[in-house]
DNA sequence: CCAAAAGTGTTTGTAATACACCCATGA
DNA sequence: TCATGGGTGTATTACAAACACTTTTGG
């Protein structure tokens, strides 16, 4: 039995930025062309014959945006017969991780606009893309809770009370700031670095660290439990 | 820029069967046509370009070992530029749990043989499928930790002895008794059952216990946690 | 010296772990 | 009555959770 298949796959990818202000954001694109054309969607595109998904993820991104990636990973493949206008196109979904203070956003072929969108505050969007945001949402809720990936969506360096907020929104809830520290300084991936913030706006300086990145895959090796 | 695509798409199974015999096995059909005519691989197929991948996956299992499906879950989408010979085939593989006892294996029309292989003794596989059974299995052992699964593996009535026995393979490790019991007991969603096993092989004969589905689902919306 | 945010320890409750003896059955 | 596997309770330990005052800085 031999069945012609016309199948097209493309791959998008969920880019959580996180900033103090705005909490988590999400990149989205404005569709230059149709079918909804005009509409916010998720960065991505048609995989090319020859290339692997993530490396399709990278060169839509690089296209479309121009940022950096720190933490790339595969979230679901979505393929229900009528999720695209176009015909059977299935959609190798990824979720990936920056820090949106590294580079400026800057659009290039596909698409009009780049922008970040707070996850709460989603305009419409095209084809099923809410709800890969809301899935990859949902794994990234997960995930904090067993491996330190948030480390991903902040700076190099980082004070406690940055990380803390960063958990906050995460995981939708307020956290007790000396249990907290306990328990993230307790594992010993952080380095204390020999400087203070500078120029805080208000109120004493706080302890700058750094992620230990080292120290963490030994730590990940023996298995890491992090509930916090 | 339009690309013509010629990206085919399949739907892998891998399927975990448990029995006290044997432990864990994996179900696997013997390939009747190239490539890789005559060896072992996981049941799956070509998708229908009008049909999800869950209809895809469950028309390819009653067509290759006609077997009931208790559960099934998408793992992870499989798509190496060079991971299949005849070109540019991705596969989205995905698991499922059964209860072995439930059926007889009956292999129909792609498959020369099905048949339950203890997952620490797989033969030589086809393209990338032991990979792809590996990341399975570690989805499985991480799964059992947050959400009952492991039920689906057993039938409708067991013992705690055949409950721990199952936990023990799919953990790998053993549990004490007591504990393992305490545990699960406390969470509620297992049934009493008035009977008790019959014609033990020796020894005291066990209390038989069923799934609550009911009172699980309840339990599951309040988020469940089920370290054991 | 005042406002603002950072830093820090102790107590209490709860859940995980470790551990050993008696019970019911079939041969 | 013996061998086999099933059933059960308690003490200890470790970790999570709750909780408030002092310190440093800039204005």
């Amino acid at each position: 039995m031999l069945i012609q298949q016309h199948i097209r796959v493309t791959v998008d990818a969920v880019v959580f930025g996180y900033s103090a202000k705005q909490g988590i954001s999400v990149l989205l694109i404005k569709r230059k062309i149709p079918p909804h054309i005009f509409k916010w969607a998720l960065p991505g595109g048609f995989v090319h014959n020859d290339e692997s998904f993530e490396d399709g993820i990278k060169r839509e991104l690089r296209e479309e945006a121009g940022i950096t990636i720190n933490y790339l990973e595969q979230l679901y493949t979505f393929g229900a017969p009528e999720r695209d206008p176009r015909g059977r196109i299935i959609s190798i979904a990824y979720y990936a991780l920056v820090d949106p203070s590294n580079f400026k956003l800057a659009p290039d072929t596909d698409a009009e606009a780049a922008q970040w969108c707070p996850i709460d505050e989603l305009p419409f969007l095209a084809f099923d893309h809410k709800e890969i945001i809301a899935l990859a949402q949902e794994r990234l809720r997960n995930k904090i809770r067993y491996e330190p990936i948030g480390f991903e969506l902040l700076g190099k360096k980082f004070s406690m009370a940055e990380l803390e907020s960063l958990y906050t929104h995460l995981l939708g809830r307020s956290v007790d700031r000396r249990n907290f520290q306990k328990k993230i300084l307790s594992f010993g991936f952080l380095k204390t670095l020999p400087e203070k913030q500078k120029h805080p706006q208000q109120g004493r300086p706080a302890q700058l660290y750094s992620f230990d990145e080292k120290k963490y895959h030994a730590l990940k090796k023996e298995g890491i439990f992090f509930e916090v």
